[in-house]
DNA sequence: TTAAAATGTGACTGACCGGTAACACACATT
DNA sequence: AATGTGTGTTACCGGTCAGTCACATTTTAA
């Protein structure tokens, strides 16, 4: 099944071959977002990262853990994803909403790796992971919850920060658009969806809210 | 008494004690509905039908057979409601619309039983399983797509009948919005979330396509 | 009444789940 | 040479998964 890469010992631990830990992590975060959480094991996250399951239990304590760490991973980078993409308009909330939504039609490209081979984009991977996630697990719940309540924090504040009347409502407006973009890329390839329309419905919403 | 095997059920069904078949279709769709498809097993489903594995699959051919059947009913019981909420303003898409967004605060209580017992609601059945299907089933995966992409369909054409700017844009502005209502419902009770603004942005961007 | 249909029961398969134990090996430092 | 660390290997645990079997029992229709 698998044939060794031919990396040879010192050498190739230093230049191209991570430590055991971030190669699970690399591959788990990859299979997690593509097939989902449930679906994923941690004999096929171990195999897939060349090692076995004994080397995963060394590194992680449970798949729970892992998963929490995902989850936290996740969200780091797309706040990440968001931060660049506002500030280069930094005191310019109008642009910088723009420029949210405008980027958001990349984002699936910026979260892809190259060799995915995935039909669709996979969407938010906290937001999926909500629908797997049972209901009395509070730890990976509330990693979820954290991350939506600060997205929504931050729409709203740029809501304000621009003089909107009632930001909040403009906040949760535009927080609506963004969740519906993720939960319907699932569905449609790429930006052969509904959130094609994505930027210019964030624009209309906005003007609204000035006028 | 008449000759038709399938009159007589009818009677079973009042009386209180459905046929097997239909007590774990019912059992089966709340809990693929409140813990996701692939959290509930065939033996939790037929116990809690108070019935057993044998009856389940001499009523269904596989789990996918009767997942593929919940998805197809949820689909009915959706636009069922639809249909509901826009009948009463037949001719009038403007008011059509509006109408769809004021119920959908209270499409929750719609779906969910009394004995639910969620805290939150779990937003998309069809949805949600766009999660947990995995790639290669297209039997599942075409049901949701045909389902999402009805929606899509619905939207746009009571946009164009609205006499819209860019009617395809504002059904699909639309479109991101319920599905934006759907996904932030699983983290958020009821309509605590986001959700709340839904009636009002989707009367902004309509004003705004007729401006 | 009687036979057929519907349903219940428990055991079973083979695969997979998350997680653990015991041991072998390579290598880097000292 | 000795030691410790990181890793690989194999087998195993108890449990659950979807799905099937033979057979007993109840319900229903003729």
């Amino acid at each position: 099944m698998s044939a060794k890469p031919g990396a040879e010992s010192a050498k190739a631990e230093e230049v191209g071959k991570p430590r055991v830990r971030d190669r699970i992590f690399e591959t788990a975060s990859d299979l997690f977002y593509r097939h989902g959480i449930r679906a994923v094991g941690v004999d096929a996250i171990a195999q897939e990262a060349g090692t076995n399951k004994m080397s995963f239990y060394r590194s992680f304590a449970s798949k729970d853990d892992l998963v929490a760490e995902y989850l936290r991973d996740q969200e780091k980078e797309y706040f990440a994803w968001w931060d660049e993409a506002i500030a280069p308009y930094a005191g310019n909330p109008r642009r910088q909403l723009e420029a949210l939504f405008e980027a958001y039609l990349d984002l699936a490209k910026f979260k892809a790796k190259a060799d995915c081979g995935c039909k669709t984009s996979r969407g938010c991977a906290l937001g999926n992971a909500a629908v797997e996630i049972p209901e009395d697990n509070e730890l990976l719940g509330g990693i979820v919850h954290a991350y939506k309540t600060e997205i929504r924090r931050r729409l709203r504040k740029l809501a304000r920060e621009l003089g909107a009347r009632e930001p909040d409502t403009l906040g949760d407006a535009l927080m609506l658009l963004m969740e519906g973009g993720y939960y319907t890329r699932l569905t449609y390839p790429q930006n052969t969806g509904p959130v094609a329309a994505i930027a210019r419905a964030a624009r209309v919403l906005i003007d609204a809210h000035l006028a």
